[in-house]
DNA sequence: TGGATTCAACTGGTTATACCTCTTGGAGAA
DNA sequence: TTCTCCAAGAGGTATAACCAGTTGAATCCA
């Protein structure tokens, strides 16, 4: 790889090393986004466009944009157009549930980097929120307490709450990566959540009410130490509950979006490796 | 992004389409990931051989692992084959650059992150650190120590102390996030660490003997305040430097050095930084 | 005129094929 | 045995064609 090389390439302009051409396209779109020329929502070049200004076939810059998709930065919407993604600032949750997938992260590192994460957000949070982050925040209590007679429901309401307390902390950064988390706890939770009994439930939305009240009174030490609290007793809890060690088979999905049931689709032949 | 599956299901209200050929691509690589057929370091099928085991075309074969390749779960060396990626847990840094450059995060949310996620690490590490990240630690303690007139190295020793406190947590989820998170530092910060004071340096250098220090002594209270103040005050030294802001043009490779050898993509595109 | 419909020109999605470069390992020469 | 060389096989790129949704303007009908 750092050989050089005197061979002739189409590029020349670009110093140094040869940039492969799908990378050429990704720092082209980079470009365009870093000079503010492309903002979050905004349409780009088509493909066929695109592949003539940066001089590279379409392809190529299908693969580039496929790796831009991948990486949360565009979506594409067939028939109309690829836009850079809109919205608040959300990494991508493949990337983390293919992670666990392949090194088998266990549950307990899973709360325990919730916990690290969270005990943080919450006392910031307990420092910074605003009005409309309180009026989330208590929403989403109120919904976990009505909620306690469906562990499915119950579930996506705690996600939101704790969406809330990071997006209380009023900093992008620390709301991405509880994002990215908490949709690999999501992932995993659906499928036996279930099991959870109404004890439980109810000691969970306790917690949180407890949480949401030291946030309020803006006391950070008294969110620190009951988020911690939470999380701990909730690992507790789920490490009685019977485990069946399996990976959720579908992708993930930051949106939480309603209850939907994977499945997986026919598979033609599995590798022979 | 999100990836419901549903073969030949017409649809719903939900967002559940029907799969796209790539996405079979992706949901076939990790079924054969979950059932423990490809494990870090394996190499896959050749795109020709997995285009007619999965039964689409080979472009849509590239497709789907240029987005794997994307989030850091595979790897492709060219004329040798494409590889699961081996080594520790990682995130790619791209996405984070990219939102960063997205959305205009600052570097007193990027600091605010790190003192989130990494006081909780080093509380963590304290209770928990095993001798041989002992011996890491001081290494790059008197590592920065010994280049406090150097400063781009030290700020590679201070990534590298940063990333063994990560370590010392024993938890790959949260090496993963602060591997992330310093990687968009380190991005940023080389640009402008030459104008760091040596008086900087000496007091940075001495915040990280006296996090070691707490995390040596088993003192989780110590080492989380020792943590909280060392961001604090760097944050704060930085916010007194000239500020150039402007966001890097070429970063985005998570070329951030590694000392543990194994894998060194010699990917440098550097303009005249 | 107004509104619903139709349809043509976009858009991304997929396939097929050919050729290139790079890597790798074995055949054959020294 | 050791070195050199090269061919098979891998990924990388280009071209061309076609498929399939989206969109909006032209059209048609009330």
């Amino acid at each position: 790889m750092s050989s050089m090389m005197a061979k002739a390439t189409p590029d020349s302009a670009n110093g140094g090393k040869t940039e492969r051409s799908t990378e050429q396209v990704v720092s082209h779109i980079r470009g365009l986004i870093e000079r503010r020329q492309l903002r979050p929502g905004n349409r780009l070049p088509a493909e066929r466009d695109l592949a003539i200004q940066i001089g590279v076939s379409r392809p190529t810059v299908r693969a580039g944009l496929r790796a831009l998709a991948a990486m949360g930065v565009v979506r594409s919407k067939h028939g109309s157009g690829t836009y850079i993604q809109d919205g608040p600032p959300t990494l991508g949750t493949e990337p983390l549930s293919f992670l666990a997938a392949l090194h088998g992260f266990t549950r307990d590192e899973m709360y325990e980097a919730r916990r690290i994460l969270e005990v943080g957000a919450a006392g910031v949070a307990a420092e910074r929120a605003r009005p409309e982050h309180m009026a989330t925040l208590a929403e989403e209590v109120a919904n976990l307490f009505a909620s306690m007679n469906d562990p499915q429901a119950f579930l996506v309401h705690d996600i939101n709450f704790h969406r809330a307390v990071a997006m209380a902390t009023g900093n992008p950064i620390v709301a991405a990566v509880v994002e990215m988390i908490s949709a690999l706890y999501y992932e995993r939770r659906r499928q036996t959540a279930e099991r959870a009994t109404d004890m439980n439930l109810h000691d969970a939305a306790e917690m949180h009410r407890r949480i949401y009240q030291a946030i309020r009174a803006g006391d950070s030490d008294l969110a620190r130490a009951a988020m911690s609290e939470h999380l701990l007793q909730a690992s507790a809890h789920q490490a009685r509950e019977p485990q069946d060690r399996s990976i959720p088979a579908t992708g993930a999905n930051g949106a939480l979006p309603v209850t939907t049931a994977a499945e997986r689709p026919g598979r033609r032949r599995q590798n022979s490796n």
